[in-house]
DNA sequence: TTATGACCCTATAGCGTATACAGGGTCATG
DNA sequence: CATGACCCTGTATACGCTATAGGGTCATAA
């Protein structure tokens, strides 16, 4: 057997992913399909962990599959413009920003009611009644 | 008819809820089962009403589904400590701040990655550059 | 009176991103 | 040749809904 083939669990160690997660890839056509051994054991080459390392590095970043899934294309293309990469970059930025705006708010509110309440009794709570109805 | 008594629509359209998700909050043990007409139709009272902004409010504030049924059972039991309710706010809180933490380091990096890119082609892309392994 | 259309019912499947488990097969080591 | 580590497929689960299919009920209008 060739030295650089590698079995599934291998991939795993390697870049920090589940075993079932690097099937999932596989299933959503993130990851090629890799020939198989005669025991029916999934067999990567190195282009396969390139290509994984690539995933988990980008899911790190926060993109979505689909996101992974264009900037593998794209970067299947090298010689085409980088704009599409940029445009999708950028998209998954604004989508970040907009997170954290909303979660700032979120938090502002979440202040203002915490640091009303007395720890009373429930009756008296300004946490539940921030939640009751008028 | 009990003027008083409303349909699954009326809860819907005062609360800003959709229906499936009102049912979906009783299959869920959040909403109490309502009695039924004779056609077999959900006749909510008040207090469903009540209890269905309450929930509305509490997941606008970001509370998971599991943390509001905590809520309610305490807003049930009026007599007791309200620092149940302050932990349970409190820890959504800090979960949130750690998603504010997180997203920044996060769009830190994003800035980072996307500055870097000149939109030349593919090959030269700093993005893709950055996401691929060394 | 009947026909329309708005509303309601249940049951089931789907979204995204995995994770877990059951029930089995394969392989290297002692 | 037995053990245990590893692999296989297929299915179920998590979260918080949303959507759809296929049907039943009810109020209003002609």
């Amino acid at each position: 057997m060739n030295s650089s083939i590698l079995t599934i669990g291998h991939l795993a160690r390697q870049t920090g992913t589940k075993v079932e997660t690097i099937r999932f890839y596989e299933k959503n056509g993130l990851l090629p399909e890799p020939s198989r051994t005669e025991g029916n054991y999934r067999a990567y080459e190195p282009d396969h962990l390139n290509r994984l390392s690539f995933i988990r590095r980008a899911r790190d970043l926060g993109f979505s599959l689909d996101q992974i899934r264009a900037l593998l294309t794209l970067s299947d293309n090298r010689g085409q413009s980088c704009a599409a990469v940029d445009a999708i970059a950028s998209e998954h930025r604004a989508e970040v920003e907009k997170k954290i705006t909303d979660l700032m708010a979120l938090k502002a509110e979440l202040d203002r009611m915490i640091d009303q309440c007395e720890c009373g009794i429930v009756d008296d709570c300004r946490i539940i009644e921030t939640l009751s109805p008028k």
